[in-house]
DNA sequence: GTCTATAACGAGATAGAC
DNA sequence: GTCTATCTCGTTATAGAC
């Protein structure tokens, strides 16, 4: 059987994908606000109707790049994490940032797309959720493993937090204290902002050697989050 | 004499700033990257051509927006660090915090501007420098204070960070200690993670509380940087 | 001198007829 | 899927008002 729907299917994917790469050459190009169906498709030598058979909208093309970005810094996370497995969880954490830092170095304008300005207009729907909470969990993942050994000391919670420390901890990781995913939450934002800052040129004749800095900054968020050297 | 340099000066400062404010409204709405012009002019009931008098390029209109956006932001931190003179240094260091933090909530796409994505095809000229530093010298300033005072305990430098830490001392803060540099440095970046994460809502569904969350986070960045609660 | 207006260039996007 | 007519844009040259 020469499976003609296996051919098509085939074909409808790879074209698929020449459609995201052309997009992701004109996002680096022209920034997420300007990407035009037009453009990708005079880019691949087809005609911009021809599209909409891959994607319903320009606003549809713009969330599968959202969510291929998240996937693929997602996927480095755990890569990173897998790497690091007979590590101790203070540097397997470090890890995880490094890796974090090295993905968006290497794909700056898909870093920017999902971690830099919103695209105006453009709201992303709710698919991209967990595509998104995949490095988040990573690092959840490790703080809990943290929490089994040495233990999270040191880390105290502001008086009018409480309530939403245990909202927090009951909605990412209900085995952890309140404190640990407070601690977490701000140690995440925190990391991308150490990132985002050199990747979008702000460490610019301020920090040289961004390396040694980076790894500093990371173990000390390591320590913020209760992960003592070990 | 009826001064006519001067009603002609006020009448060109007058216009200027209804072009910037015209275009700060375009960049609400359309982003930085689609600011046009001819969309200022319109919106002004001039001609295209006669903004040249004003601003010789597209890019020296958004340079002028960015030094705006950037004072604005430094003159929003130094009234917070001055209104919290007599505090000592952690809660003052926690009231520019908020002050970056509010300011930010209430001028999102002027921080987009600065903070978020590079805008494709433009490179912010040398001086915008000044104007960015502001904010980054509040923060050295409540520092140094608060060496001066109780002392900066607890700051560790990992091995080969030694040479760059000095480097940013002698750059930065040359009272300082090379450790409290590195601190301060990545306090900077991570307190516009925070505030990051929240304007370009990634704290969606994750923060709900997140004036009492950005309190305790900045107050434990003042931790970080050495300022002990006192 | 200082400004605005007209017109134009080359490039690109877009909408709709066919 | 193609073609065309009509938009947008940044920018410049030029002419004329105050």
């Amino acid at each position: 059987m020469s499976t003609p729907q296996g051919a098509r299917a085939r074909a409808r994917q790879e074209i698929t994908a020449a459609i995201k790469e052309a997009a992701r050459r004109q996002l680096a190009e022209e920034g997420a606000a300007k990407l035009s169906l037009r453009a990708v498709a005079r880019e691949l030598g087809m005609v911009s109707s021809a599209l909409y058979r891959y994607f319903p909208s320009r606003d549809d093309l713009l969330t599968a790049l959202i969510i291929d970005a998240y996937d693929s810094l997602g996927e480095a996370s755990e890569r990173a994490r897998d790497a690091a497995s007979t590590a101790p969880p203070p540097a397997r954490w470090i890890a995880v940032c490094e890796a974090v830092r090295g993905w968006a170095l290497a794909h700056p304008h898909e870093y920017a797309l999902i971690y830099g300005s919103p695209v105006p207009g453009y709201s992303a729907p709710e698919t991209t959720v967990r595509a998104a909470a995949r490095v988040g969990l990573v690092l959840i993942g490790i703080v809990r493993d943290g929490h089994r050994g040495p233990g999270l000391a040191g880390l105290s919670l502001t008086a009018g937090l409480r309530p939403e420390a245990e909202r927090m901890a009951a909605d990412l990781a209900p085995d952890l204290p309140p404190e640990a995913a407070v601690a977490l939450v701000a140690a995440w934002a925190q990391l991308f902002g150490l990132v985002g800052f050199e990747v979008f040129g702000q460490f610019h004749r301020v920090v040289e050697d961004r390396e040694a800095f980076f790894r500093h900054a990371a173990a000390r968020l390591a320590e913020g989050v209760g992960l003592n050297g070990s």
